[in-house]
DNA sequence: ACCGGTTACGGAACCGGTTGCATGAGCCTG
DNA sequence: CAGGCTCATGCAACCGGTTCCGTAACCGGT
């Protein structure tokens, strides 16, 4: 393993020009550059990544807090933030959290001394519990917005409200809504949504749940959705609605159509059937980006901003 | 930040003497160690993650390399691997490399200076890849076989023989095997396995695919089924048992048992369904813990250990 | 020809642990 | 009671980069 004084001594200089060359060309002649380049190349030179660390005081690390990794929600945005995080010659490690609030904190906690940052997906959780989480290290959240904390969210409530609306332009009267997991703060935003769109629409609106993220919970909805008499449902997660209709189906009920993705829509050619795409993956790039932002500035109090993606209705 | 100085100042002992009985109490005093943990404690001392791998030339990260984070059979590999890294205090990064060859290869050196080890997922690609990609590290291969690397596959292939063994007991004369994605190891596995079963079974056997392991593959793979006039499927993966039942049930054949897992096949209330269910989550501490051990001994010639864990038929 | 100012570079300290080696105290054995 | 041994501990080198600071060369301007 050659290092960086190897690298100088084949390029006739000091291990500080050498370092300088390789870091920050700017402070070296352009002509010593190119030799000490050379050099690293002849020599298949690689930086230690420990020592770059310990020297600079930062480790070059972000840590991804997810709470599983069984939910398809959660794994586009590792991908996406990972992609990003590799761009910049960065390592992202992923810890996943059970969704208890000790937990939570107890694994920032324990990475916060070998990370630079933290992406946050706090889907429950207390406001209170991700502030403290989030004292130790720059944190951009996912998917949820606390007050003065920087954040990265997928607008689904809005596609859902224009999800109902369309229902409600199509002639359906009797909408349900299958929520999400209890405490979701995503399920909140979508059931103000959701209401208020009802509202306008006119719409009779009947709320189900609170219901996990899994194809089981779609099943189990079913016999409410039918007693509902409802002609159009809106499921708080892709999942969801693939049970719901699975079970409805086995049942002989056609005539209800329930949302969903693209993808979904696609592949089972379903006609006239409305659908919500979140792109996971462009979330995990944004928020990423975001927390490169708070890193690199290192301002003493770095602007909270709070991005919204469009969530595409089709 | 306390450091090391600030603990060994506040025992009143040398830096030496703080650092081992930290790390390796059997070398100092009892009474010592007492009073060093006792100042550390005090302190909150945790120690600075880079100056120990740079003073130990280890990085006490592990890599995890799969293949992509949408298939939900590999994220509980993660979780699993991810749990066992922590528990000996390492932390697992996750790569995800696209399917292509060059593209793995290249996510390994990339990684292999960081790293001091790696967990190898390698569904498809050549055996002279991934050799050369484990030259690297220590490498331990994630359901997959090749002579001379340490392993850890679950056993799918006899319980999808099993599985063909169970349908033709109860009477079923023409089956369907889904297949999975091209080059797929594990696909070879089962397919040995089923024709083996099959013709041992005296049942018709058709052989369909390769398809990729989607929701959209099964409902794509209907036609053929029905063609073929099969009352048994068995399908690779349980995405695609899910999107073939989904399109069989749209078109009104509900006399075909298409098998699946456990979790589905109690969820949907079905009868006489045989399921197979892989732990993943076992897969990966189970490789954590062989590539643990590769790391801990050192040994030139490591061992190449199979481990190989039973897939239960329910 | 002299001077302030820039530029390129080397020396050396430093980041925060780990560990080989030396020292000295205490104990056992003959 | 001396010699040898073990045990606990401190000193200092070391891991491999980064960066502050000092110096020497070189620039143009007066």
């Amino acid at each position: 393993m050659p290092t960086l004084a190897d690298v100088a001594v084949l390029a006739g200089v000091s291990k500080a020009t050498a370092s300088r060359a390789l870091g920050r060309p700017d402070l070296a002649a352009p002509e010593t550059v190119a030799r000490v380049r050379a050099a690293a190349e002849q020599l298949g030179f690689v930086p230690n990544r420990a020592a770059t660390q310990l020297a600079r005081g930062r480790t070059g690390v972000v840590a991804i807090v997810v709470p599983t990794l069984d939910n398809t929600f959660f794994t586009p945005i590792i991908g996406g933030a990972q992609a990003r995080a590799a761009e910049s010659g960065m390592q992202l490690t992923v810890a996943v959290h059970s969704l208890e609030h000790t937990s939570q904190l107890a694994a920032v906690e324990q990475l916060a001394h070998q990370v630079d940052g933290f992406l946050l997906t706090a889907p429950r959780g207390s406001d209170e519990i991700i502030r403290a989480a989030a004292a130790y290290k720059p944190t951009v959240l996912i998917d949820r917005e606390i007050d003065g904390m920087p954040s990265t969210v997928a607008d689904t409530a809005t596609a859902f409200g224009a999800l109902v609306g369309w229902f409600a332009d199509k002639g359906h009267e009797r909408i349900v809504y299958v929520g999400g997991p209890a405490g979701s703060w995503q399920d909140r935003q979508r059931q103000a949504a959701i209401r208020a769109a009802a509202e306008e629409g006119g719409v009779t609106l009947t709320m189900l749940g609170p219901y996990p993220s899994t194809f089981a919970s779609g099943v189990a909805a079913a016999d409410d959705v039918v007693a509902a008499r409802a002609t159009a449902v809106v499921p708080y997660a892709t999942s969801i609605g693939l049970g719901l209709m699975f079970a409805l189906m086995r049942r002989g009920v056609d005539d209800v159509v329930v949302s969903s993705e693209r993808m979904v829509v696609d592949s089972l050619g379903l006609h006239d059937v409305p659908s919500i795409d979140v792109d996971g993956e462009k979330l995990g790039q944004v928020a990423m980006d975001q927390l490169m932002t708070l890193l690199g500035e290192r301002k003493e109090a770095p602007e909270p901003t709070r991005q919204r993606l469009d969530v595409p209705l089709s």
